[in-house]
DNA sequence: CCAACCATGAGAGTTGCTGT
DNA sequence: ACAGCAACTCTCATGGTTGG
């Protein structure tokens, strides 16, 4: 959790961290308001830091919070910012910029944005968050909506899975990684990947395929759902390797948006 | 108080990898 | 094909500790 965070504060790098855990300190509030912990020098800057994080932290400024975290640990923000924290997946027609499906996933659930369909919400719903966590959409996802839709609220905060895997030695695309922790996906978008999902998005540009277009639109709901049990195990066991003095938390089951997706495809279908 | 040494942090440059 | 980033490595600066 974020309150167990030094790491960043002036002088703290991860032994010190570590130490400051090792003395019992496990959260802001826990550091004693006078005596010797680390150094007298080290202290202050320390105290004047955990006051800043502890008045952003009571206000649930989570934007302010992570300006003040390096972003290679924003992952720490899970699971508080839970409510302000969407996943996130795009499809492409290929090598451009042009996007074909969006799909979100947020505290109400999944929505799927649909090119040339349903594009329409995508900005007024992603204004709803202050965290996107997506795999790989630091290089891929993130720039290629800029470029796509310029000014949309993508929120300003990132968490990129990838990283967090390749942290935890887990090499590797999304699929790999998947099937390797053990996540299932539904026989019908089982085995689809980016490129077919471009070939899909074809079937139905060209020849107006509607089963295809809702494969598409299945897969890419999937790929977002499912960056959600994903964080919450490479959340936990970042939470292991570091050492950080916290709990782990429940991984999310997915039966849950089952009927959500099911409903997203059925208004779909029926649009045409 | 000083000098020497050590651990840590910060910055710069390089490499490897994944998305559709 | 290629953007973009973290991990890695290297170097330099900072600050703490130790022993006198």
């Amino acid at each position: 959790m974020i309150t167990s965070t030094f790491r960043g504060l002036p002088g703290i790098g991860p032994s010190r961290e570590r130490e400051l855990w090792a003395k019992g300190i496990r959260s802001w509030n826990e550091v004693p308001r006078s005596g010797v912990l680390l150094s007298p020098r080290l202290d202050d800057g320390l105290r004047r830091g955990i006051d800043e994080l502890q008045a952003l932290f009571e206000e649930g400024d989570v934007r302010g919070l992570a300006r003040r975290i390096s972003p290679a640990e924003h992952w720490r923000l899970w699971p508080w910012a839970l409510g302000r924290t969407c996943f996130l997946d795009i499809e492409t027609d290929g090598f451009t910029d042009v996007v074909t499906s969006v799909a979100v996933h947020g505290e109400d659930g999944p929505r799927a944005f649909v090119r040339g369909v349903s594009m329409n919400g995508l900005g007024e719903m992603l204004e709803g968050y202050d965290v996107v966590v997506t795999f790989n959409g630091a290089s891929f996802d993130l720039p290629v909506l800029r470029r796509a839709f310029p000014g949309l609220p993508i929120p300003p905060v990132h968490v990129d899975l990838r990283s967090v895997f390749k942290r935890l030695g887990e090499q590797g695309g999304l699929k790999k990684i998947e099937a390797r922790l053990g996540l299932t996906r539904p026989g019908e978008v089982e085995g689809v990947d980016g490129y077919e999902a471009v070939r899909l998005w074809h079937r139905w540009d060209d020849d107006r395929d509607l089963g295809a277009l809702c494969t598409l639109v299945e897969y890419n709901l999937y790929d977002a759902i499912q960056l959600r049990p994903l964080f919450d195990i490479g959340y936990n066991r970042l939470v292991e390797q570091t050492g950080l003095p916290i709990e782990p938390v429940r991984i999310y089951e997915r039966g849950d948006v089952l009927y959500d997706v099911s409903k997203i495809l059925g208004e779909l279908r029926s649009r045409f």
